[in-house]
DNA sequence: ATGAGTGCAAAGGCTTTGCATTAGG
DNA sequence: CCTAATGCAAAGCCTTTGCACTCAT
């Protein structure tokens, strides 16, 4: 599986918010739909933007609940503010490409057979720090072709 | 060349300070010596503990002036505070694994050939999207031995 | 002297929380 | 009906900023 259509994405959601005792709600479905229509991390001010009759309080708990159930990951970095995505279940594994400059993110695959191999030592490096991993993120910083 | 000893740093850093005009300050050696002897990403307010008598706005405002002059980096995290770290010409080419429930931080070596075969995937992939790449950040993100 | 660096306190900005209201099952 | 979810406003917390003081050149 590498990644839903928009129908299946909501019906998934819907299971995991269902699993996790949780309702399906239209504000928790305005979010989610930015999310896919955006198809890449976005920042929690600009889903504000976006969802204008969504006030802050409800955008910040739903996230909340989104990411315990699953549905969303909050995405590292050390932007203004916090940025979210649809998880990787739903997306499709995938990496970012960040331009320095103009700050936008683009998604990138890398190599099937390579991807594997880093998996496997990243779980191997993990396990001798007693640490567990719940994903991984790599992301390429640098100049997008517009900003070139 | 992979990491220097302590007075190396610092003179490493005393360099990089001045050519960027800047004075290496009893409070910026105090503080380089704090993310010397961590030897991994710390967090602001961990800084602010050991170093006691750096105020809060003094630190701040030299972990800046070490960034701007290339002797730090700011660590991408979604910890409560923000995350320091020495600069990788001074500590080596490293990873990080994120503890998404207290954000601790820490450093990470992937095998040799692996980062090597990783950063020929990632140029070809960028060449193929006219993006240039100006650095590569890996993090595990998942829970540290502690939170458990 | 003279500008960089420091320190205290206040202001800013993002995020969380309290509490009354609304809505979904 | 009854609890979850929502919305507004206020509180919290990390970070930045203003301004006066100190220190090094």
């Amino acid at each position: 599986m590498s990644s839903l259509n928009n129908m299946e994405i909501h019906t998934a959601v819907f299971d995991l918010l269902h699993n996790a005792g949780q309702r399906y709600t239209d504000k928790r479905r305005v979010i989610v739909d930015i999310l896919i229509q955006a198809g890449k991390p976005m920042l929690i001010t600009d889903i504000l933007l976006q969802a204008k009759n969504v006030p802050q309080s409800t955008l910040y708990r739903n996230l909340l609940v989104l990411e315990e159930s699953k549905a969303v990951v909050r995405v590292v970095t050390n932007a203004e503010s916090g940025c979210y995505e649809l998880a990787e279940h739903l997306m499709g594994h995938h990496h970012h490409m960040v331009c320095a400059q103009c700050g936008s993110v683009s998604d990138v695959l890398v190599p099937e057979h390579l991807e594997h191999e880093l998996e496997k030592a990243l779980a191997k490096v993990a396990r001798r720090e007693g640490f567990s991993i719940d994903r991984h993120q790599l992301d390429l910083i640098g100049r997008c072709k517009n900003c070139t």
